[in-house]
Order: structure tokens, then sequence, then C-alpha cells
DNA sequence: CTTGACCTTACAGCCACGGGAAGGTTTACA
DNA sequence: TGTAAACCTTCCCGTGGCTGTAAGGTCAAG
């Protein structure tokens, strides 16, 4: 099949699929006599498992290795939950983060009158506030 | 005082004061004799209003849009309170998306036993299931 | 025979900077 | 006075993970 059907089985782009074989994160693809490139299930499914990877939070360092795990009969499981391990905690720490920005804007957002007057408790907080200025 | 003062006291590097000033987020610099950039306490005001802004995460576009707000004396609070009630609904959709690739990453790390052995659960999950295929 | 949907490569751009080169200035100290 | 370190300047490249666009070749339908 060539490149846009299997963008469309695996969940990638057809661009991200290049891109990827660019730099050598698949295999290059075989070749057809006009130039185009096939594709097999078996290519199929390896873009589809880079899909999966990239949508749980893989960056595609990470894909790699998951990618050599897959390839690899003679792999110990413990590698990819070591990686699925170490990227949860990963995210934990970015919600973490996201969480505390959020109450922030909140806490902005419910001492600000949000009306026609110039008064904004929100800019006065960005103005000043660092810590221990604006206190109870 | 020079770029680098005005940098720790405003918390950006001088790098990124200098990026803002390029790209007309900030007004060009006072400069020296020698060339120098030289930054009072206004500006350095300004400087770590935007380092507040990014803190609580805010791109540059809407910083532009909040300094604006900020410098604008007949400006209403309610476009600020509705910069940051947007930018709380996008980091509310992002958090959740996260939750959920972490609730993902985490069954995968519960089914998987992260032995010595090639027989893993998480590289099944992510060559095979999308959807419907693995149900209970 | 043309139209439109594919495909190819190659290069630019996105965001928000950071790194580093190559050079000028200032400051501290021997 | 010399010099070394610590500043400062501009400039351009690299990051990640793509997407967009240009300029062309190929293929299937009518």
């Amino acid at each position: 099949m060539n490149i846009s059907e299997a963008a469309r089985r695996s969940g990638l782009s057809a661009k991200t699929i290049r891109y990827y074989e660019d730099i050598d994160l698949i295999a290059p693809a075989a070749r057809g006599d006009n130039g185009y490139r096939q594709y097999d299930s078996k290519a199929v499914e390896e873009l589809h498992f880079l899909a999966r990877a990239r949508e749980v939070g893989f960056d595609l360092l990470e894909c790699r290795q998951l990618l050599e795990l897959q390839r690899d009969r003679r792999r110990q499981s413990r590698h990819a939950r070591q990686l699925v391990l170490e990227k949860s905690q990963q995210l934990q720490t970015r919600i973490e983060q996201l969480v505390a920005m959020q109450n922030v804007l909140q806490a902005m957002a419910d001492r600000c009158k949000g009306d026609e007057g110039p008064e904004c408790a929100i800019l006065e907080d960005l103005a000043g506030a660092s810590e221990g200025e604006g206190g109870v």
C-alpha cells in the first residue's frame, strides 16, 4: 500500500511517516517501480506502535528504545516497565506544575471583579507579587 | 543598571530580555555611552511582569495583550479576567489529557510483570490495542 | 487528453528561547 | 602598566516534532 493508506491505518500523518524514516526511527520503506514508498501490514504495525507510544507521552528517543525492545526477542520486560514508570513520573511532575499554575490563575480570577473599570487584581498580582508581598 | 542585573531582579535571563526586545515585546532599552543596555526600575517591573505571566502559562502573544492592558489606564478588568479564565481552561484541558495518558501508563505498568522475561503487557498494548481489541 | 488525486524531494517556519563564536568594555588586582 | 576575568554586543545555529509550501513526477477516471 502507499503512504497515505499506511498513514490512515497507523494513525500517523504521511508527513510524519516520512519524517520518522528521515531520522532513522524506522527502516527505509520499500519502493515501487515509480519510486513510491510501499508498506506491508508489518510496517503498518510498527507505525501504529509508534503512534500509540507518542499518544501516551513518549518522545522520539524513548520511542526508539521501545521499538528496540519490541523488536528484540530476548528483551526483558523490566526495561519496558522502567520506561513506563519513568514517563509516568514525568507526567506526574508536569501535571503538578500545571495544577499549581491553574491554582494561581483561579486565585487571580477570583479576586478580580472583571468589570468595566481599570482596577484589576490580576494585573496587580502579575506586576507585584512574587512572594511575601501581598499576604492575607 | 546593566542587563544581567535586570535579569537577576526580574527573573528572566539576559538572553530572554534581549529576545523580548528583538520581537518588540518590550521597548528597546536605553543605551549607555558604551552601547550597553540600561534598565531602570520601571523597565525591571515590566520584565518582572512578563516573567510572572510566563510562569503561570501565558504564551508571548498573550503576554503582549496583558502588557497592553497593564499599560492602559483606561483598561477594563474584564479583559484581563477573560484572558485568565481562558488560560485556566486551556490548562484544565491539558491537565486532563496528561492525566488520561498517565492512567494508560499506570494500567500498562500494572499488567506488566517487569521481570527478566520477554513477555510484556506494555509492548503488547502499544503494539495492538487501539480500542475495542483487548476488552475485560 | 485533461483533471485531480496521489506521490517525490527540499526547504522554510513554528515556539521560546539557549549555546557559542567573535569581538568590544570594564573592573580588579598584581 | 599589564592582564585576566567578567561583563557587554551582534550574529547565527540548534532544539522537538513536526506542518506548510513549492516544484515537480505519476496514476486512475472520464
